[in-house]
RNA sequence: GGCUGGGUAGCUCAGUUGGUUAGAGCACACGACUCAUAAUCGUGGGGUCGGGAGUUCAAAUCUCCCCCCCGCCA
């Protein structure tokens, strides 16, 4: 039995994601982590929401709360929709955890300890009126290169010059509109990047088999102009895990915290300490999914994001812990996607443009989601969400080809055959074959489902649902029954075990249609069918069935001509 | 401006190291079936593979130039 570490990029606290950001990390995370359980492999599937920075601190006066209890707010809403979307997390913890505090100022101590830390000392614009220091791009002026009156700090849209945020001309907080800046002198803490440059690059071309999309991106941060650069791991706020080296404090540090990105991605480790703790379960259980001197040696970690989360995964956080010289897993497998665009454009969480994931479970159950995103899933490109498509697909795949198959099977078992699975008849040739096709496609979608090419195998999936339509319409039993009823009684059995390896092998897309189907067979057997014949004949005569309501129902075209219209954008 | 990825049937996408008439699903047409959610199964039509030039016995696949789209960076 294999050990399965998986991780997907932590959602920012700040409201509620859309589809793309869905489809881009949490979603296939959640897929694969379903696949390898219901393979039998030992799972750890960790999520998390990443609570610090700016942005938190902003959303939280604007509701008017203090962030602390923002955050917990909001947590609890984030929670609610990943089970809403049956996103199947060990557990789904708080970057702003004790756990997470102590882990990433320790992380901070061995790398002070290991001579990666310099100290600097630099000019911030200090909002006075919004007590405050600004990140770059919280300042607006006018630029000093084009005269354009609302170039922000770190670049002019306009004219697209980098700027300093020193360099603006009458300078005003994007925040308040506040005037009253000034210019202060602030230390902060750098992580010697550049030292750690070689062993980053060793690492990355140790990795041949992960995806192009993910080495591009990480070697051109490593060459590209000046190379890697040092970067900045504290800030001037108040709500983030406090600066100390350890456990001890940091002369000269006081009042601050870490940069977020800084601590979001040792949440991963501290969101496993985090299941360990809310489980009853000692350090030593989560260590052995992270210390590679404590078990975790035969541990195969993946990760899960969108491609603008690569940078900070291929190289902050390993410096981060090739850097602290300690003994942690790192990440095998970096699976990155592209992203997903909505109906000829962007989602835009400003503009309300799109689906957002509250909305879409309101309007439809999670499964019909699960399935169009996971089989169109922006793996080799950029991928775009119509209603059209997901009309089509939903209806098609999931109403017609899967739940018909349900629905006319086990209504014929019952009308014609009664409540339980038929005894008469043993399994001939075209039984053998498909069993043999059967077992040839699962093996295909196996393959697909371990190299975690998520839209083939979404597509083997859909071809195993289609092999039994094709072979209830050649073996018509509905003609046997009339000329030899045997024949038919064997049919049928065939077909009911039938729906309950679709069960099985469903489970990862669709949870609930799949917990249904295995219902209605009446079994809780969820063993991998790894030997197709035998799991052919896990329902044995006698065994007692149900007709299940319909799995799927179809989207009409007034719901979807209405759906395209409430979700176009004008969302305040 | 630099870089990644992409531009293949009406739509969403596959096309391994260049090699027989370029594939799938949907949509469309025709046929079969009638157990089933007007569902299913079969057959078929449909593409100068963004444009141009080149290498080769042979290019969607390699080289060069150009044009678009998403994104990242500066």
């Amino acid at each position: 039995m294999a050990r399965i570490l998986i991780t997907s990029a932590i959602p920012y606290i700040n409201g509620i994601k859309h589809l793309g950001n869905l489809v881009g990390s949490q979603l296939p995370a959640d897929l694969f982590a379903r696949y390898k359980r219901g393979r039998g492999d030992e799972v750890m599937f960790i999520c998390a929401t990443d609570e610090h920075g700016t942005p938190a601190e902003l959303a939280a006066a604007k509701a008017g709360k203090p962030v602390a209890a923002y955050c917990a707010e909001m947590h609890e809403v984030q929670a609610e929709i990943a089970k809403g979307f049956r996103l199947s997390f060990d557990h789904f913890g708080r970057s702003s955890s004790q756990r997470n505090h102590k882990l990433t100022q320790a992380f901070a101590g061995k790398l002070a300890e290991n001579g990666l830390i310099r100290e600097v000392s630099e000019k911030m614009i200090y909002s006075i009126d919004d007590g405050r220091f600004l990140p770059d791009r919280y300042v607006e002026g006018t630029c000093p290169n084009c005269g354009y009156d609302s170039a922000r700090g770190d670049q002019c849209d306009n004219c697209t010059k980098q700027l300093d945020p020193t360099d603006l001309i009458n300078p005003r907080s994007t925040i308040s509109g506040s005037t009253n800046l000034e210019e202060r002198e602030t230390k902060h803490l750098y992580l010697m990047q550049r030292s750690l440059k070689d062993k980053l690059e060793a690492w990355i071309d140790s990795k041949t088999d992960w995806p192009v999309l993910t080495t591009s991106i990480a070697k051109k941060w490593l060459n590209d102009g000046d190379g890697l650069q040092d970067r900045g791991i504290t800030r001037d706020l108040h709500w983030g895990i406090p600066v100390k080296k350890g456990d001890q404090p940091w002369p000269g540090m006081e009042g601050k915290v870490f940069y977020v990105w800084f601590d979001a991605p040792i949440e991963y480790i501290a969101g496993t300490a985090e299941w360990a703790d809310a489980n009853g379960k000692a350090d030593a259980d989560w260590e052995r999914w992270w210390r590679t001197d404590k078990g975790a040696a035969d541990v195969t970690y993946y990760q899960f994001m969108g491609k603008d989360n690569v940078p900070f995964h291929t190289l902050s956080f390993p410096a981060t812990i090739l850097g602290s010289g300690e003994p942690w897993k790192m990440v095998d497998y970096l699976k990155s996607f592209n992203y997903l665009n909505y109906d000829g454009g962007q989602f835009s969480t400003s503009r309300g443009r799109g689906v957002f994931m509250d909305q879409a479970l309101s309007i439809l159950p999670s499964d019909y989601w699960r399935w169009w995103l996971l089989s169109h899933a922006p793996e080799s490109s950029d991928a775009e969400f119509t209603w059209e498509n997901f009309q089509a697909s939903v209806n098609k795949d999931l109403a017609d080809v899967l739940g018909n198959f349900v629905s006319r099977v086990t209504k014929f078992a019952k009308s014609k055959l009664g409540d339980v699975v038929p005894a008469g008849g043993d399994y001939g040739p075209e039984e053998a074959a498909l069993i043999a096709d059967l077992g040839a496609r699962i093996r295909a979608y196996e393959a697909c489902m371990d190299a975690i090419e998520v839209r083939k195998a979404a597509a083997e999936l859909r071809a195993i649902w289609v092999i039994g339509n094709e072979y209830l319409q050649a073996a018509a039993p509905w003609s046997a029954i009339k000329t030899d009823p045997a024949r038919a009684e064997a049919m049928i059995r065939l077909s009911l075990n039938l729906i309950r390896v679709y069960a099985i092998l469903s489970r990862p897309f669709i949870p609930d249609a799949a917990q249904a189907m295995m219902e209605a067979m009446g079994s809780s057997d969820w063993t991998w069918p790894g030997d197709v014949p035998e799991a052919l004949r896990a329902l044995p005569p006698g065994h007692a069935f149900t007709v299940p309501e319909n799995l799927f129902r179809k989207i009409t075209d007034e719901e979807r001509a209405d759906w395209q219209l409430r979700f176009a954008g004008k969302r305040d």
